[in-house]
Formats: structure tokens, sequence, C-alpha cells
DNA sequence: AACCGCATCAACCGCTCGTGT
DNA sequence: TACACGAGCGGTTGATGCGGT
């Protein structure tokens, strides 16, 4: 860009590097009560001498309640590849048809694994797949929607190739070709049988009628999205309780292309959505906050967070807390035995591990 | 037990895109 | 229309873990 602006990270005394418990806590607790809106402005709020950018990331690829943890199974590692082969690079995109996946976990898979495990057999094949993962796309283009696609569809570009790439073409060659490639195809609903597009079966089925239609367009954390792929993937079942999809699935039934969390602050996402305040909310907040403690090694059977809430710290406040106002976060580690220095047990590494 | 090399993955960096003014 | 800014994306890096010698 050349503007002349400086990385966010450029500040000095900023922290950097791996997150510890309590900055952890300290995201989450405020992102929990007031969403995130504007990352820039969060840490700040938050008290956390990181990046706007630092804290993004490590809520959506660490911190996110509906997040999975574990290994990918072997339906996700085949619907990993064959949007690999139909989107490229495009981590974000095959992200949103794995619910509980982040695209950085899924370009880690990739280069990790399935690159090594699908590299010899594009060499078997000579190469053909690049040609072919076009073919498939207009294959997608003739495709009938199922109803409970309706008319949701999903632009997708394949002129550019790989990211990053610039041809020396004019813009309006550039804009034609574009449009020459752009191909509306039903949004990757997770009951979109990707064979189909190579094979499909004239009056078959293709999707899966096991399933009832989703509710909503294919997002990284609909619970619509999720409950369809688990059916087309025979994923194991995710460790969210049901009160973490009852408020989900209550708060945010469609328009929002990233479900946000159910208790963050409305205008974050869907100016619709309503602030977590019923009951099942806040049972749903204080289930999903503890399971957190626990992964964080904080919890304990006796201990209930809200005694550590001080007067200071009232549930119900609206506006966000200065940097130097007490928050929850800190009342936490403040309260008790458990002061700002981390003396927790050891989290289990299976579930959140800290770099020292 | 010590060393080495490889694998893994969380986090950073630089860039583009989208939006507001 | 041009510019500024924030958010998001994809590539890369570096710390850590682990298995082999």
């Amino acid at each position: 860009m050349g503007k002349g602006r400086a990385p966010c990270c450029a500040k000095v005394g900023l922290n950097k590097g791996s997150w510890t418990p309590e900055e952890d806590m300290r995201l989450v607790s405020y992102i929990r009560k007031y969403g995130h809106a504007n990352w820039r402005a969060l840490p700040k709020q938050a008290g956390l001498l990181r990046c706007g950018k630092s804290c993004r990331l490590r809520w959506i690829n660490y911190l996110r309640p509906d997040l999975k943890r574990g290994n990918f199974t072997a339906d996700e590692e085949a619907t990993i590849i064959k949007l690999h082969g139909l989107l490229g690079n495009k981590w974000s995109k095959i992200a949103s048809c794995l619910p509980g996946r982040t695209d950085n976990e899924i370009k880690n898979v990739w280069n990790t694994h399935l690159k090594k495990r699908v590299a010899p057999e594009q060499k078997k094949d000579g190469g053909k797949s690049k040609s072919k993962s076009k073919k498939k796309i207009i294959r997608a283009d003739v495709l009938v929607p199922s109803p409970s696609q309706s008319s949701t569809t999903t632009t997708i570009n394949f002129s550019s190739g790989d990211s990053g790439e610039q041809s020396n073409t004019s813009k309006e060659e550039r804009e034609q070709e574009q449009e020459q490639d752009k191909i509306e195809i039903p949004v990757l609903d997770p009951c979109f049988d990707f064979d189909m597009l190579v094979d499909p079966v004239p009056g078959s089925e293709a999707y899966c009628p096991a399933v009832s239609a989703p509710t909503s367009p294919c997002s990284s954390t609909s619970p619509a999205c999720a409950r369809g792929a688990d059916a087309l993937l025979d994923l194991p079942d995710i460790d969210i309780g049901p009160e973490l999809w009852t408020i989900i699935d209550g708060e945010y039934g469609g328009g929002c292309t990233e479900a946000p969390p159910p208790w963050s602050n409305a205008a974050a996402c869907e100016a619709g959505a309503t602030a977590a305040t019923t009951t099942t909310d806040e049972e749903g907040k204080e289930w999903w906050l503890e399971n957190l403690e626990k992964e964080l090694g904080l919890w304990t059977p006796s201990e209930d967070f809200h005694l550590h809430v001080g007067p200071q710290c009232q549930p119900g406040r609206v506006d966000p807390p200065s940097a130097d106002m007490e928050d929850p976060v800190t009342c936490y580690f403040q309260a008790g035995s458990t002061d700002a220095t981390w003396q927790g047990p050891e989290p289990p590494s299976e579930v959140i591990s800290y770099r020292k």
C-alpha cells in the first residue's frame, strides 16, 4: 500500500509472542461483556498490552467458544482436500465450511499433512487437477439447488489464481476476465455434495436427505451449518453443551455472516441481534466461562466466578471499562488466593497449552 | 543422558479489501 | 473521486515437542 501507516504492533511496550492465561481471561471476559466491534480499541479498553490484530487472532484462532479442538477427522480432511481443489489457498472460505475450525488451523493441517498426501496423487494424474477444478465449477453452475439452499449463492472468483497474483492486463480486461470466471454456485452448504461437482448422478438426491434444511447460510460459526456439517461429515460430537447451542440458535438466525458469540455486542455483527439478557443466556455464558476456566486450570468446584466480582465489577454495566478500571478479570486475579501471577495448575495440554 | 533433526502450530507480518469521510 | 483507516486474509516464522540415534 505504501500509505505510510505504521503497523498496528509498532507501538513500543506492547506484548508479543505467546499469550498468558491472564491475557486470555482478560480478552475473553471483555469480549464476553462488550463484544468485539472494534478490535483496534479493544486492547486498550480491555487493559491488554496487545495490538488489536493480535487480540483478534487469539480470539478467532484459540478462544472462540465454538472452536473444535483435537485432531481433524478423516471426513474433515477429505473436505479440506476437496475444497482446496476447488478454492485453492482460500483458507477462510474453506474454514467457513468446517464448523469449529479456523483458517489458521486448516492452513497448518494442509501444509503439514494434507499437502504431502495429495502431492503424490497429483503426480499420478499428471497435474490435471487445475483444469479439473475449473470444470468442477462449471458443473456446479448447473446444479439445481435444493430447497434448503434457496436462492443463497456465493460468488467465487477463480480467475485470479492464487492470492496476490497480479496480472499485467488492463483493469478493464481483468474485470472482464473476472466476470467470465465468476460463477455463482450455491453457497457452500454443509449439505453440498462435492462429489456432485465431478460425478453428478442425474436425478440423485445430492443434498443429504437425512438432514433438515439449514436455516441460514453456511458460516463459520453458524449452528445450522454445524448441524448440517455434522450430518455430512459424520463428525464426532462437539464438546459444546446444549445450553450453548440453545443460545446460539436462539439469537443468530440469519443474515450475519459471522455469528457472534452469544454474549457479544449486537452491533458487532447484526443489528437485529439482541444482547444476551435472558436467563438461558446468562446460564450459557456462565457455563462457557466456567468451561474456559476449567481449560485454563482456574476453576475448582467450590469456586464461583461471581464471588470474585467486586463492587467495582458490577454486572450489567454497559460502558466499556477504561484500562485502569477494575474489571472482572482483574477482580478475578486479585481475589482470594488467585492473584495476578499465574499460580494455577498446569492446564491440560490437550486443551489449551501455554508456551513458556 | 545428550544431542540432533524433523514436525507441529501459535503468532506475526505484510498486504489487500471494504467502508467511511 | 481520493484518501484514510480498520478488518481480514494468506504466507511465513520461530518456539516447542518429540522421536531417533
